[in-house]
DNA sequence: CTGTTAGCGCTTTCAC
DNA sequence: GTGAAAGCGCTAACAG
């Protein structure tokens, strides 16, 4: 292993001065630091990551922190997006990324306060806004910098990514009446998350404008549970001309259900979602969806945390990433063959 | 923040004293080990990460290594499950997990040879093997130990986590066979990659047994390619009884493309695919599937490296991961109502 | 069984 | 603009 001081020596310095030239130290002469930036690149020097760290306190490394306690959270495509954004910002900057999931809720707390305490981690990433919770609590006792992904529930001096879910909805709704539909459902996953309540919140915004009744269904990620609900639906012959979905997942079990049913889409029953991907684009039938831009979320992230990491001045704590809606067949006006 | 010397002088021992009740020494009288745990814990003392490594020279932490040039590869649940795998097992065991991702492959080369004379990793875990590469060659090379999801190319003593992917091919096979189908397609993803050649291996070991002829098809993850494939197989009549894919991703394009040319499953065409998720679960219909227990895999990864990073005797360098056939609405035998 | 000591590779005063 | 020296928190000989 090369060290800084099998540099000074080849470069005939001293290890300070190698030190200044890679810290960027500007009271260095150009003739010394060309000369030592040389042996570093001939020697193949790389610094320690781990003595840097326990001298500076700082580990450049940021870490993720995602609750998912069950699979499908775990599996939306949303969250693997984010995290690509995250791992490309990041390493764009030199910082490294620590990622962890527990099932349990105590673990996870545990392992923030490990990483807290080892000076393993500069700062964080939360992938989940529900409420404010004990891990925001344990970093903000700590002092230590973190950033969420989400809608920020108390504090609004904490970054947070987001997109104007409020808004996406109205636009897509908006867009769902002026192709003639009249009887909206929403189906909403449950469990009190914020970005439901927003995504709610817009659907009844317009539905309030055109004078008609929001009919909102909470539903877990239930295969059953959402046939019945339609089973119950067709009997009583009260089936909407369009479904609203809140998540790619529930859009996905959705669309499961309906072909069972044999209700066809969009000649019967007309479909869209928030959260477009691969899922979206590619289901039968291809749906109408929300892009949020994921990627850009998480590489807004990353930008973010690495900011208030290097203690740089914010100005702006909230960070609201562009939606668009993405039009296809799920919601295509088709004249009946009958 | 509370050190090793803290601890120390509270217990009235020496520093040493107190890292050899860490480490686990056992040339330690159980008096002083009492003492000096509840010290540690009174102080809410938590070793220091940086410190520790080096002096050790080892970081407890393995790096993760994915191969990720499109969204469709990266989004795939199989690699989700995997990864949750690896974390549990990781710390369960005290060790943290890097993970990095790029999308062209130079970034990825040098990133991973940073982490190597960083000290920041002591192990790694290839998540892809599609063909022998640099990567390797260059872990090899620096005698990093890593262990390989997937098929092992070229070294026998490599530690590999793997299906049987023939074997898991001919189960599925001969089940459709014994349901009663003649007329098999086999839809494979393009690539070169050694899970397709398995999969497709085993299924034509069965239709050879069959004196029948394997009818395999290659698609790039393209969904004009392949409806215009199913459409010239429609206008020549020659629609198979059953397609087997070789990932989830097909076949979820497959059933888009199906819904879109009005074939419906299980009646007019039957489906079935590898690598069972909430994705295959609840498809429209919902899909019968090999289930490859990803979570496993991640978690014998996890506990192979960590084996090999701790020097320990490897007997078996092939782990074999079970697989199961989930029998779904796709391949049900239903009379036609006409 | 326990303490003393040296040193891991780096940064950072403090001199000059 | 550069060097000498101290020290980050820990472990690992080496004594005893």
């Amino acid at each position: 292993m090369v060290t800084i001081k099998d540099v000074a020596k080849a470069a005939n310095v001293s290890p300070s001065t190698v030190s200044r030239v890679i810290s960027g130290n500007n009271r260095i002469s150009d003739t010394t630091r060309v000369k030592v930036l040389s042996v570093m690149k001939e020697l193949d020097y790389q610094p320690n990551h781990a003595a840097r760290t326990l001298v500076t306190k700082q580990s450049n490394t940021v870490g993720i922190i995602q609750k998912s306690e069950n699979k499908e959270t775990r599996q939306n495509p949303f969250i693997i997006d984010v995290l690509a954004g995250i791992y490309k910002s990041c390493k764009a900057q030199g910082y490294a990324t620590i990622s962890t999931t527990s099932e349990q809720y105590e673990n996870i707390e545990l392992e923030v306060s490990h990483m807290i305490s080892y000076h393993a981690v500069d700062g964080f990433i939360l992938l989940y806004s529900k409420e404010n919770d004990m891990i925001e609590q344990l970093l903000a006792q700590h002092n230590m910098p973190y950033v969420v992904v989400g809608n920020p529930l108390l504090d609004q001096q904490v970054i947070h990514i987001d997109n104007n879910n409020v808004e996406a909805a109205e636009q897509l709704t908006r867009y769902l009446v002026s192709i003639g539909h009249t009887n909206f459902l929403f189906l909403a996953e449950c469990g009190n998350y914020e970005v439901v309540k927003d995504r709610i919140k817009g659907f009844s915004n317009i539905l309030k404008q055109q004078k008609q009744t929001a009919l909102i269904e909470y539903f877990d990620m239930n295969y059953q549970s959402i046939k019945s609900y339609f089973h119950h639906l067709i009997i009583h012959n009260a089936l909407p001309s369009v479904i609203i979905t809140s998540d790619t997942m529930l859009n996905h079990i959705l669309l499961s259900v309906l072909y069972e049913l044999q209700l066809h889409v969009p000649t019967d029953i007309q479909t869209a979602t928030f959260n477009d991907s691969y899922l979206t684009e590619f289901a039968a039938p291809p749906q109408t969806a929300v892009d949020i831009h994921p990627d850009l979320l998480g590489e807004v992230a990353g930008d973010s945390i690495i900011q208030l990491m290097r203690r740089e001045h914010i100005i702006n704590f909230n960070k609201v990433i562009p939606t668009e809606i993405i039009k296809r067949v799920s919601t295509q006006l088709i004249k009946r063959e009958q």
